[in-house]
DNA sequence: TAAAAACGATGACATTTGTCAGTTAGAATT
DNA sequence: AATTCTAACTGACAAATGTCATCGTTTTTA
């Protein structure tokens, strides 16, 4: 029984991370109601490019990683979503099919929320819409320094600022590595490039003795000399 | 008096061309009140990146670019706005400072509106909050695919894109040339490369017959030929 | 447990791109 | 008209990056 309330959106915690969190009790209880909780298995999808969403996945537990395929056939990493991620958020409120996929990169429980609560919501609710106008406007800022560091900076300091992004949002266990783990061939479609060079200039921050590696595990060892190499000091 | 009528926002045509369309007659009055008409020189700079700004800038004639410093000390031009678009609206949502500089590309005519009008009607009024989350999510949806071009194709790409973006965006004059004139730095600024790549591959596009120029003057001559490379079909 | 698949790693090489240096053309200023 | 300034353009070369091929190891699957 303990569980079931656990698993109500007016007593789950991770809706606190979220634009939910402007949302009152009963309203909750309201969206609890119809939502869904699914279980996800590491590599599986939770929607595609070009799905029409019906609502909203939020993510409970695990990671999933928000791709676009491009033209040349490369899947281009725009989002590492987290506990507390809403994802199809934008495709709700503009009713068009979603330009992402997501796959889940560990196994992860989310939350599936039709979108005919949210409507509601967002159409009357104008403290839940300014919510999500705060969030967006920050997502945007964020794009448009990603687009910045797209364009002017290197591959070894897209490498450098990925690995530190990792270790600050997802944090290091007992013995400092990184506790996000993804394969080479992910990183490189976070930093958009390819596999070997990836690797090439992972093996090179190795030998420097900026970082340490145990299998695809990664340790920060010298944050001041990655830094450097980020902001271009050099 | 007739050029007095045509200042007032509720008479200007330029506002259906942004969020403003949702505000009725006597919201636009009361904003109309505070707002101050500005022109812009070709060159000078609107805001500048850090800037707090206290309005927002409707944009009544002309063409600003939206620009951002990189570490490395280059201008990353992330938008070009034109006539009905509003410059500022995120920083006065988020009340942080600007991330962005504007600087205008033609002479401008641009309306400042003051934020105290602004925030009124983004916290009370639900259809116009509505509508900026409309604008938003198109923008963000918008800005995951300069970020996956970025990451993903080659400068020869980007070009060939921008080219093909400009004319789409602006239109062509009556000789076929595309109506915005940039120069070769602030083509090469928006691609993400630097100016003599730009320059050596409008060189080659002009070689293969894909273009001409007149000075700065573009004409698109071979627009399959430039899809195709978009594309990666070559 | 054995076989298959996925991944990390590295070498070799072509291509792309950045940087520096300098020349030419056109526009603006005196 | 002469001068100055800016921007377009080009060459040469180094550095960064992409591609292909291969090999050993780890992980997954049968």
């Amino acid at each position: 029984m303990s569980e079931h309330t656990e698993q109500r959106c007016e007593n789950c915690i991770v809706r606190r991370l979220n634009t939910l969190k402007a949302l009152t009790k009963e309203e909750l209880k309201n969206i609890s109601d119809s939502k869904e909780t699914k279980t996800v298995k590491k590599g599986d999808p939770i929607f595609n490019e070009g799905d029409r969403l019906n609502g909203v996945f939020c993510v409970r537990e695990g990671v999933s990683k928000l791709s676009k395929m491009s033209d040349n056939g490369k899947d281009q990493i725009v989002k590492l979503a987290k506990r507390g991620e809403l994802l199809g958020q934008r495709s709700v409120i503009t009713e068009q099919s979603t330009n992402l996929s997501a796959v889940a990169l560990s196994d992860m429980t989310v939350c599936y929320i039709p979108k005919s609560h949210l409507k509601d919501n967002i159409s009357n609710n104008i403290k839940f819409t300014n919510a999500i106008l705060q969030q967006m406007a920050n997502e945007l800022k964020f794009a448009d320094d990603v687009i910045v560091n797209m364009a002017q900076k290197n591959v070894k300091q897209r490498i450098a600022e990925t690995l530190q992004y990792l270790e600050q949002t997802f944090g290091k266990d007992e013995e400092g590595y990184i506790k996000m783990i993804l394969t080479r061939e992910d990183i490189a479609n976070v930093v958009g490039t390819a596999k070997e060079a990836c690797i090439r200039q992972l093996t090179k921050f190795k030998k420097a003795g900026w970082i340490s590696t145990d299998g695809k595990r990664i340790k920060i060892v010298d944050h001041k000399a990655l830094y450097n190499t980020i902001e271009g000091f050099e």
